[in-house]
DNA sequence: CACGAGACCTGTTCGC
DNA sequence: TGCGAACAGGTCTCGT
């Protein structure tokens, strides 16, 4: 389900609270309910539980899709893949049918992990750097500049779309946002990455921040049942718009499959052009 | 190195 | 109405 702005949105959430829900940063573990044990991806499940008991969270952050919960002792990352969200809620109320792993708090409250198609993973390290140190870059970091993008472009002759959904690439896009960015910027799919021209690269690179950006502002994505909250569904330039008029030549949007994964784009604005 | 296929899971929607 | 196929915001591993 979620990408950057989406992770973005709920580490907010999480990080501030709201009016009926307390921040999390604060919040002490007394234990760890895993009742989907695959959702652990390190260490094993029983050191997890022995391991996550008695810490205190300290802050909520993000790096590419996941999140990052710092303790009082070595950090939590969670990532959520296709189906995951993290909610709390307070003590004793109605659990959700797809809770698999689930804090209890020494406060009456709970942090759920739900997650209908349990891809979902926690990880529970001394150095984040361990996994977290093998994505790319953050596209709206200050230091991920055009230049750098250009050249780091430059490294492959890959095809753009499964490049720009490769996390050691860059990290943060997923379907979503690779499509938006591609047709806002005017280019297709499958073109390869060491194809583009100067300022075809810089409008790729405007266009992903931008996308990010407008994503952002309006919360997220909020598609199906998963993830409440957010609007960006409602401004999709192509994502699963296919036959609908283009927002910008009315072309009707074209759906294909790239990298198995459905890709969308406008025939006219996105020319597969000299691949 | 780059790519496609298959796995991992469950739920919803589509077509006959 | 029923049933199988296709599809879903992600990522890993394997074979070519």
């Amino acid at each position: 389900m979620p990408e950057l702005p989406e992770v973005e949105c709920i580490a907010r959430g999480l990080r501030e609270g709201t009016q009926a829900l307390p921040p999390l940063p604060g919040q002490r573990i007394v234990r760890a309910s895993l009742r989907w044990q695959r959702h652990i991806a390190q260490p094993p499940p029983n050191t997890f539980r022995r391991r996550i008991r008695g810490r205190t969270i300290l802050d909520v952050r993000r790096r590419g899709k996941f999140l990052v919960f710092p303790l009082d002792e070595g950090t939590m990352l969670i990532h959520l893949r296709m189906s995951g969200d993290l909610e709390m809620a307070p003590r004793g109320s109605p659990p959700g049918l797809y809770d698999r792993t689930v804090f209890f708090f020494e406060a009456p409250w709970e942090l759920r992990f739900s997650d209908a198609r349990k891809f979902g993973k926690v990880h529970l390290l001394s150095d984040p750097q361990d996994v977290l140190g093998a994505l790319g870059p953050e596209p709206l970091d200050d230091g991920f500049t055009a230049k750098k993008f250009a050249a780091r472009l430059a490294q492959y002759r890959r095809m753009l779309k499964p490049l720009l959904l490769d996390q050691h690439f860059i990290a943060g896009l997923g379907n979503i946002y690779v499509d938006e960015s591609l047709h806002r910027a005017g280019i297709h799919p499958l073109r390869r990455s060491d194809s583009l021209q100067v300022d075809e690269v810089h409008a790729l690179w405007r266009s992903i921040r931008a996308s990010l950006r407008t994503g952002l502002r309006h919360n997220g994505a909020s598609i199906d049942w998963v993830y409440r909250g957010g609007s960006f569904q409602n401004r999709f330039r192509v994502y699963q718009r296919a036959g609908k008029p283009c927002s910008r030549c009315i072309t009707p949007i074209e759906r294909i499959v790239v990298a198995q994964r459905g890709t969308y784009l406008c025939p006219r604005c996105q020319p597969e052009k000299a691949r």
